[in-house]
DNA sequence: ACCTGATTCAAACGAATGTTTAAATCATAT
DNA sequence: ATATGATTTAAACATTCGTTTGAATCAGGT
């Protein structure tokens, strides 16, 4: 059993509690018996239980970002070539779709999509500092190329809008599992594909929206 | 100083630093200093930490449910009565006018607003259970209420759609404080009455759009 | 003034927390 | 085989946690 072993078993036994639980309610103890290492085995190989949740974080969030703000890019130049303005909904999706793309992966990345969306969800905790710190040029970006998309709306009721999809979003985020008020007869199963058109169906029209 | 003092300091205290730092981040010790009383007072007033997150979120959830369905009541009242259905917008505006209003109210309420907003970012926390006994009955009239206003739309789609709504109204709820993302020039000081035409131009346009 | 029940207080409880230690074990290269 | 560095292990570390205790203090009625 090689030292990666060890240290993969802990961040994904990690990212399991952290997600299910929170940051606070998940102890190191739990941890290593989930993942079937000795305690002093996440101080020896991440030095933290903080350390610990910046490499779970870092983990996913880095590859997450490279294929968005890829996306991203593409659609720019894509447009840019073709002399006209990228849609709201191109430009969203560059986001959302990558995102919901990996929480169907497996591997213990539902977990991870979970996470995120507790994260976003405790603005003064510790894991906001991590994630922030990984994803601040990219919203720049994003939200530049959602400017340039709605010539109509103003930045303030922009930067608003904006806040409510990423409501959305990280609620969609978290809740992967049936929920107690979901009616019996609403199937919570759809590819990634429904899922998104579904998210951006509703996410397009009230960026669009013009004031009533 | 009389029982009452004591009791609605520590409820005072325990609403802003629940809503600040959660639940299990928040020590007694760190509660009872705040309200400057003694650390045997929370277990001789409430019993345990538990039963004291109970009584935060019955203390204000109780009568904000109330107005709220006082509200839907007279809305579904005055639509039957004139043998119209109610719009979506003023179906929201139900729940969501009295919710953006009872933060503005100050003395506190709007620790208890954020607070609601992290609960509902904790599917599997202690604080949800105890939220959703209060909330229940509540939502599954509005989810009807939400049905007859939108006749186009399926009852699977339109779960989504409250589920999306949901997710940016408890973001809202969340983020009562400047964030790093903001942007200097964006204003987040509104009236309650242009929060929540603001959000409800955005939520209303998502929920009545046809699929695309 | 005195009694009674409610409230406050300092102190301590056992349990659980994150972290550290030092010895034991493993893997690998010479 | 042996030496070396990486890893694992059991045990203990000092804190902090929620809770309990029993005495002290308070308020109000007789």
């Amino acid at each position: 059993m090689s030292q990666t072993d060890t240290k993969q078993r802990i961040l994904d036994a990690a990212e399991h509690l952290f997600a299910r639980d929170g940051y606070h309610a998940t102890s190191l103890r739990s941890i290593t018996t989930e993942a079937e290492a000795n305690l002093a085995a996440v101080n020896y190989h991440f030095g933290s239980k903080e350390s610990l949740l910046e490499a779970i974080i870092d983990r996913r969030l880095r590859p997450l970002n490279q294929i968005r703000q890829g996306q991203l890019d593409a659609l720019l130049q894509k447009t840019e070539a073709a002399g006209t303005i990228p849609s709201c909904r191109d430009v969203l999706r560059t986001f959302v779709e990558p995102t919901l793309r990996l929480r169907k992966q497996g591997s213990g990345s539902e977990n991870f999509i979970a996470l995120i969306g507790r994260t976003l969800a405790e603005p003064q905790g510790i894991a906001m500092s991590i994630f922030m710190r990984n994803m601040e040029p990219l919203l720049a970006r994003l939200f530049q190329a959602l400017n340039l998309s709605l010539p109509g709306v103003s930045r303030q009721v922009l930067f608003w809008r904006v806040h409510f999809v990423f409501g959305s979003l990280s609620h969609v985020m978290r809740c992967h599992e049936r929920h107690s008020i979901v009616p019996e007869d609403v199937s919570i199963d759809m590819s990634v594909e429904e899922e998104v058109e579904l998210f951006l169906d509703f996410a397009v029209a009230g960026m669009e929206v013009k004031k009533q």
